[in-house]
DNA sequence: AATTGACTTTGACCCAGATCAAGCGCGGCA
DNA sequence: TGCCGCGCTTGATCTGGGTCAAAGTCAATT
């Protein structure tokens, strides 16, 4: 994986409520009353973070790596339905137990909040839940992006469409509207983008085949890619106009 | 369709901004502020309310009928991505244009703000925010409901899981736990359902016909539905515990 | 009562992607 | 050095749902 901290916050140390993730407006002096609810985890690549329908007393936001949100039905299929990246929050105020079992897929770094004192703060500092608002009407968008991508596109259309979403968000890290190729190492497994993407782990390995030997993507091992010309991959996703949105 | 008050707010006249598709407890001496910037907008069944890209100035939420969000594929693919219900909230503050096109699936009566003084009214008033978020956790809860749906179950516990949902909606309207038969009238056309679903109309007209054959639901006509045995449509669908969420 | 047109059902056939089943590549480890 | 074991690829075959086509239902209209 890439240094995380590029695209996320760049310390969560500085200020932990000034942290994106939750708010980046607030002032510097509600640090002090903040230190006795918020603390850290960290969990290597594979662990689980939750289980669904785990209690669950905490909020908080990824610092570093990343995580998925899956649901599993009783007969094991199983269905991703959120990518958490640095800075994403997880867990709802005002709920008791976890939705969907979060899971590391890379090492991971949260920063978490004791779900009490952190709804009362919420009551009391408005502009959380204005930013939390904003937050989670942009994850409401990528939820419904990927609506689109499961219910309407072709196996190959989704592989391009994943590809499009991480090269895109990788994307910031480079130079906005650069030309060249765009170069990035896929966080997930076959399997995990088979799960995301509502396809078999085979189907995943079939097309990413075609998509490199019809010159769309280049690989290097099985992980490292190489997008030569994002328009024709964006093209491929069968959204010309942009590649998806981003929880 | 049956009654949407029903299920809605008793009247969006009463309190405007204490109507609970944007908050719940905010104080009567508010009205008179907000006359100058609210206004009622009805549609008949089938009216677009706005096409997605179109400049959109306004915020509100729906007072009674039914309305869907969709998106639609430069080749004419469409997805269904929302289900506005009474109650349920339209627009999103911060954005100048709609990103979905939204279309009144029945007469269809909306509260509508002007977006500048709400968002305005919305940063001097804090739970305003807070039950907004409240209402867009509970549809990105919905969406990756919907999520799984779309992703993982066969056209059979796609077309149950969908009766669910509505029957489970339309539950509310009766004894909460009773033991009889649930009826209600289908709101949507069966290529509405299918734009929901991710399938063909022939698909979800063969589905419906074989729950049918197979005792599972009961047809009046093509829209009036009678479920005799509510767990066992729980079941068709795949999900045991609950019949999926909904907006 | 017949016509029209929107919506729905049903049938026949086909294909994208699932399923089942080998193998491959490569890092870790004895 | 060789042998796991895990993640991935590839092949052969099967099938659920799509596609194309026709006919049925029913309410509104003439």
């Amino acid at each position: 994986m890439k240094d995380p901290k590029a695209t996320g916050p760049q310390s969560c140390e500085d200020c932990p409520i000034r942290h994106r993730a939750v708010c980046a407006r607030c002032e510097t002096d509600e640090l002090e009353k903040l230190e006795d609810i918020k603390y850290y985890r960290t969990f290597e690549a594979g662990q689980t973070v939750i289980w669904a329908g785990d209690p669950m007393d905490f909020v908080g936001s990824v610092v570093s790596g990343i995580a998925t949100l899956t649901q599993t039905m009783e007969d094991g299929r199983r269905q991703m339905v959120g990518l958490l990246l640095p800075s994403d929050f997880v867990g709802r105020p005002g709920r008791d137990g976890a939705a969907y079992d979060v899971v590391a897929t890379t090492d991971l770094v949260m920063c978490c909040f004791r779900k009490k004192p952190f709804e009362k703060m919420m009551m009391e500092t408005p502009h959380i839940a204005q930013r939390l608002l904003e937050m989670t009407l942009d994850e409401l968008d990528a939820a419904r992006e990927w609506m689109l991508i499961l219910g309407r596109k072709t196996a190959r259309e989704k592989i391009a469409s994943l590809l499009s979403i991480i090269a895109r968000r990788d994307a910031t890290l480079q130079l906005a509207g650069m030309r060249g190729p765009l170069v990035f190492d896929l966080p997930l497994t076959r399997e995990a983008m088979s799960d995301y993407l509502g396809l078999t782990l085979e189907t995943v390995s079939r097309q990413m085949s075609a998509l490199k030997r019809d010159g769309v993507i280049e690989l290097e091992g099985k992980r490292h890619v190489t997008i030569p010309d994002l328009p024709r991959l964006l093209e491929e996703a069968g959204d010309d106009a942009d590649g998806g949105m981003m929880a």
